[in-house]
DNA sequence: GAAAAAATACACCAAAAGGTGTAATTTTAA
DNA sequence: TTAAAATTACACCTTTTGGTGTATTTTTTC
């Protein structure tokens, strides 16, 4: 029998892990040795017992999950992490993978692409979920010519604090600018983005994460 | 040996499905009579094999779960509904509660609690997340005095065209209403909620699902 | 069936946002 | 070291939002 796959799950939802645990458990290739409630406590917890593969889910608390990923590739760069999402974020799968992920599944995804997924890097393979690959690979050639870079870093700077609820005049004083610059920053993002007033680019920043960008 | 509790799960992520029966499988007594990952689907399936409790995500597609529950308790008056849910969002407790549900549980609690709430509510007894108690029962004296519950239907319904980037023309001409009608509305909300602006609408009814009200 | 709440609609007016275009300066990248 | 891109700033003008108040009608609730 070859040896088991030692796994650790990172969820903040402890139903879930315990469901994946007891899914996980009817295999006998796999050996959980640890689990965690929020990026913190996955730093923490896993040197007492090093798992070969690390499920984590990058909707936690306290450390989301590029920097979590930064973090742990960086201290144990043998760790092979699938990268669990509720949504289909493809714009941020191109940024976990970056980050050191060899793969990303989407929970909607079934126990068979999981138990396929966790085989597939440990073999150091990387493993996307049939619904992302398609964008992962127009990423391969195009990189990131998502509509979101076309935003300029002030602009993107001053979306944020739009969404803050902040008025061109009070992003001003707050930069140091003119209120027509501010204006202007505004107005042009939004002819990129093809939004029609305030309410569609909140929308947009908030479905987007413009705020860790 | 006594009767078997039978169980059907509603979650739009397959993943937690397949872990929640794999979980419950450990068990001698509880059986799974169905599944499903959106609202219309639970309808659908229903029948086929009446469950003795139903576990039901709240926040899936197509249906959301007050609708859901409103057209299940209806139709089938002894099912016994355990609502689950990401947020710990108390202010939707007591909506439930009213729409029938007869627990109330939040993903991340453990699978003891699952256990106690599945055996709970199939003795028509009510269980709640212990985190979720305490609003419980002082909702029984402040029933529901979150700021939303101040907004009248009228103005519910436009906030969600506005968080849909309708101007208040066109929300008009949608309600068959004068401009300046939707602008009392829009008004008169923004006032009751103590908000500024657009963005801050938008931000507010995205953070409290108003979209699911 | 009276009182209260909600929905409708307006006046008047101020502030903010949005569309289009020009232009000087600064930063970045080829 | 230039050409390109980004940042800053303004003009001119329209539309949309937002604040405060009044008032009539309709719906709910006690």
């Amino acid at each position: 029998m070859k040896k088991k796959i030692k796994l650790f799950i990172a969820d903040d939802h402890q139903m879930f892990i315990d469901g994946i645990k007891s899914l996980l458990n009817e295999t006998d290739w796999i050996e959980i040795v640890g689990e965690a409630n929020n990026g913190r406590e996955v730093i923490e917890k896993m040197h007492i017992r090093m798992p070969d593969v690390l499920l984590l889910d990058i909707g936690m608390p306290e450390l989301n999950g590029i920097e979590t990923t930064f973090l742990l590739t960086e201290n144990y760069p043998s760790i092979k992490i699938i990268a669990l999402t509720m949504y289909d974020d493809h714009h941020r799968v191109s940024k976990m993978l970056k980050a050191g992920v060899k793969g990303y599944l989407l929970k909607n995804t079934s126990k068979n692409e999981l138990l396929e997924a966790i085989e597939a890097v440990n073999k150091d393979e990387t493993y996307l979920s049939p619904q992302l690959e398609k964008f992962a690979l127009n990423n391969e050639k195009t990189e990131d010519q998502s509509i979101i870079s076309k935003l300029t870093k002030r602009e993107i700077e001053i979306i944020k604090l739009i969404v803050q609820s902040s008025t061109n005049k009070e992003i001003a004083d707050k930069l140091f600018l003119s209120e027509l610059t501010i204006n202007t920053h505004r107005k042009n993002a939004m002819r990129k983005l093809e939004l029609k007033n305030t309410a569609s680019l909140v929308q947009f920043a908030i479905e987007n994460n413009i705020n860790d960008l």
